[in-house]
DNA sequence: TAGGATAGCTACCCATCAGTATGGTCGAGG
DNA sequence: CCTCGACCATACTGATGGGTAGCTATCCTA
């Protein structure tokens, strides 16, 4: 559909506002981790917009005005791919969870402040490949880590409630339920990603 | 990997507890409308189970023992296999409204009955097809018609929860807001379809 | 009993796409 | 200069899977 094929006689018109650390061939980075980043974000952003099944390779290395040997000369597979966008994403809210664990303010204020870091994890780049991502599309072992990931969040927002509840900053309820409940609908924030608004 | 093609002599020991409108070719059935259905079933499971894109049309015909010749006998195409299966599912929101319209009872209460069907549905094998299928995976022209069917059920629970806003049944909020939040907590329901508890 | 409609199967086509073999280019060190 | 290695492109493979062509079997009807 699409013209691929960034020849250098003719570099094309594609839409393309997000900066390569490529660019010309003259002005390479030597700097691998910060390329191999770039790799992972143009991924996120592709599978963000059309999906992972309905994002090839290809789709992800025209975007940063490469070839596809070369995003494999930074990732090993595509499902490793979506795996470490899932990291990235899932790493935002562990780090709203450290930040907030040595603040002296109630339960409900640190909970707060966490669902406020997870909502905006949910809304970036990465959202969709948290909250959307099947486990079901990848391996059985990266499957089991996201697995423990997920539910080290879950575990960390029925703790807050349940201090919430023992210093009584948050009404009585059932743990469990109430995680479940409120990470449902901050999930859900990954399905109408338009415009910016932060609630709580 | 598993072995498909279930041929007459050898019928093959697939675990297929859902009972098939064929069985044997002696016994069919004249019912299209009946078979059809079967297939629509059939495919909510496998796409419920490893996803839509993970699922193969023969994967379907397999679990219904028939080929996939057969599937496209009553359907045109996969595409349009989620999105009866998408309609399915919406279906049974739609009904709650409709049965609950003409309830004399406070809107909370009515809310609270459609939310109750709500989960019901999301929880069901057709809840895979309505949370976790990706427009993008559609024509437009379907897409379209979906984001209609999504709207249609976002206002109806919107105008509940003005209803009993007004009422008093329900404390003051923001009726959009609210309504992205409990469709989005039900919604996530699809997401750990183990057990049946309800809740509201 | 011929003929048509229904319903299903075997066998195939072909586009897509993950992943790779191979070779070329450029900069740095000898 | 001249190689070595890091980096990237061209061009391929191989498999998967959506969709189809065409044959066959059964049943209903005239």
């Amino acid at each position: 559909m699409n013209s691929r094929r960034a020849s250098p006689p003719a570099p094309g018109k594609q839409p393309v506002p997000v900066a390569s650390p490529w660019r010309a061939s003259r002005e390479r980075l030597r700097d691998r981790a910060v390329k191999r980043e770039a790799v992972i974000r143009a991924a996120a952003r592709e599978f963000n917009r059309k999906g992972y099944h309905n994002t090839s390779l290809d789709d992800i290395a025209a975007r940063l005005e490469v070839t596809k040997p070369t995003v494999y000369y930074y990732v090993t597979s595509k499902e490793q791919l979506l795996f470490q966008c899932f990291v990235a994403g899932v790493e935002q809210i562990r780090a709203a969870f450290r930040d907030v664990r040595h603040l002296e303010v109630p339960a409900r204020e640190r909970l707060n402040a966490v669902l406020r870091h997870y909502g905006e994890a949910v809304a970036s780049e990465f959202g969709w490949c948290m909250v959307r991502a099947e486990d079901q599309d990848l391996s059985p072992a990266m499957s089991r880590h996201i697995k423990a990931l997920k539910s080290e969040i879950d575990h960390g927002i029925r703790r807050l409630i349940r201090e919430g509840v023992q210093d009584g900053s948050i009404e009585p309820c059932d743990p469990k339920m109430t995680a479940f409940a409120l990470a449902g609908a901050l999930n859900w924030i990954a399905h109408w990603y338009r415009e910016d608004q932060s609630l709580t």
